[in-house]
DNA sequence: TTGTAATATATAAGTTAGTTATATATATGA
DNA sequence: TCATATATATAACTAACTTATATATTACAA
């Protein structure tokens, strides 16, 4: 399980993570994110500093997120959590991920006989 | 049903859609790619051509795909079909992608109590 | 004690997969 | 005759990334 998912999917796909992950944990800072993205993941996305903290800057400027300064061990932390208006933009975009996800899944999961069902 | 899937989400997914496709049936012509993509995907993947000419030029460029032309009520037809190479390559993409839509799966779908059975 | 890994954020330069716009040409039906 | 469908092609632009670099503290091992 050690495969990473190319950058080439995932391009797009990082926005809506964050969003996701802000919207059921509420608050949380960047060195966090990609810690967490790659634990959930099970090591198949790694998300680059050079990726995080310039779309995290972007929510910040278009008001999707706010943000708290705090000192821990001497060092900055900059926590991350979403404005109302984050909140319901973080919706729309899982709502978004989640037809993404669901009509690839018909055209990659042709396999007769499998549905979803309760256990 | 209407609703587009965004191309942010949908950059990096269109190559292995259209390697899904030669896969499955063999051998297909840009124009009939477009319109497989949209009716599959019932409307929520539209395949531009400004997008989709360039993938298969590079594909045949690359020998993933060689060409037949055909001429049909007066136009010219290119089809496309996967070299033994490009099937090689198809496979892995495919399971590349298996592997992406099932770790956004984890990611977007926490919902217990759901899982994949047989019917 | 010295150096490496982990923690933490930031940004500039480059790549590339797409969009948008445009071009060409035939067939079909209103 | 005029719009729509069929069919391919490419040039110019955009944006989301990667790669590389920078800074600074803490913790742990050799």
């Amino acid at each position: 399980m050690k495969n990473k998912i190319s950058s080439e999917l995932l391009k797009g796909s990082l926005k809506p993570i964050i969003l996701k992950l802000l919207k059921e944990q509420g608050r949380m800072y960047g060195y966090e994110i990609t810690q967490q993205v790659e634990e959930l993941s099970k090591g198949k996305i790694v998300l680059t500093y050079g990726a995080l903290y310039p779309i995290l800057h972007k929510l910040e400027n278009d008001e999707i997120v706010i943000t708290e300064q705090e000192i821990v061990n001497n060092r900055t932390r900059v926590y991350y959590k979403l404005t109302p208006k984050g909140s319901e933009k973080s919706v729309e975009k899982i709502r978004e991920m989640e037809a993404f996800l669901q009509t690839l899944g018909i055209l990659f999961k042709p396999s007769p006989n499998v549905g979803l069902c309760n256990t």
